[in-house]
DNA sequence: ATCCTCATGTAACACGTTACATGATTAC
DNA sequence: GTAATCATGTAACGTGTTACATGAGGAT
């Protein structure tokens, strides 16, 4: 049963994708893009790799097709074995732990050594940033609003929602404290 | 005055916790998961990378050390010219886009095809996971409270456990929702 | 004319993780 | 006594990012 070789997250997403549809890579790029990205950056390169991984393990079958104007390409669909791999992987309980970097607080760890209107004008942007992108986030849940369909998905956008906004009241709570220590000394 | 040669954030985030103290390399990466591990993560090896690295553009020099019991060791310590660098790029107003990865939501994303009971389970432990890391946080940010020196330390502390508590709030809001859509099939 | 975007990918390099090594001490 | 932990690192490999390539079509 149980595949002998085991395949990166990475991979299984891209296998996933190409359970919508066949794709070309680009088009793989593109669905991250506008789906996982958020939560699961895979950048053009890797999906380039992957495909010919998914490939050799017989995950998906892909065929080269002519273009006129523009260059060749080669398009992906997902196999039997494929969607079996993707199912099992599915039901896996494991997951990897989620894994979060960010510069800016690198930075705010060292903040002593900054120029406070530096770090003011970093967490003003860091501020504007996160509510950009809370918006986007209120955007696309409102849209999928009620389908059942696409529960999961708007599961996945609402953390996104919720992160960015925890993120801005988290901006607010510390700007007020660090604004007090300022005074102090 | 600028430095040519432009080094990663983890480098910084080494030399500045080499501004701590002079330190082995073990120390560093211990250092590491005791500060700023949930929102930077280095590893041992990479760690043990960026010493030398450092010290070849002279922003840390190393000293080797004999020990009778323990393995010989090197230890590393600030210098001026790495002090200046890390000033320069704690007052540098960029910093790269945060990175979250996070499987569980990959798995989310297609969880369509998952058995809603293994579904189910995943959320309860990731939910429990961040219980703990939440406790962990409040405890951590309580011990520093009211220092104002570690107003920084806090407040990175404080994104964890704000972040935690997002998480935990987002299971259970979303845990309604997928609850009423399986009843509903 | 020139620059930008679409549409495909490849190559090189840097980052990050896992496995390997080694010996002393501490815990059970 | 055996296993885990401390205390140092190194080597190998796999992931992820950036730079390179190429030509058509549309925008200014």
């Amino acid at each position: 049963m149980g595949s002998a070789s085991k395949i990166p997250t990475t991979s299984y997403a891209v296998l996933g994708l190409l359970g919508l549809g066949q794709m070309s890579g680009y088009d793989v790029v593109r669905l991250v893009e506008q789906t996982i990205a958020h939560f699961w950056t895979i950048n053009k390169s890797h999906v380039y790799r992957e495909l010919p991984r998914l490939e050799d393990l017989g995950y998906v079958k892909g065929t080269s097709v002519r273009q006129e104007r523009l260059p060749d390409k080669r398009i992906y669909k997902q196999t039997a074995a494929g969607r079996r791999a993707l199912v099992e992987w599915l039901n896996s309980p494991e997951y990897e732990p989620n894994r979060f970097r960010s510069e800016l607080l690198v930075k705010l760890f060292f903040a002593s050594e900054m120029d406070p209107q530096n770090l003011k004008n970093m967490l003003k942007d860091y501020r504007e940033r996160a509510v950009e992108s809370r918006d986007q986030f209120e955007r696309i849940v409102d849209g999928l609003s009620s389908d059942p369909q696409s529960a999961f998905i708007r599961a996945t956008a609402l953390m996104g929602l919720r992160s960015h906004e925890a993120t801005i009241a988290w901006v607010d709570e510390i700007s007020k404290v660090l604004q007090m220590e300022r005074k102090k000394r």
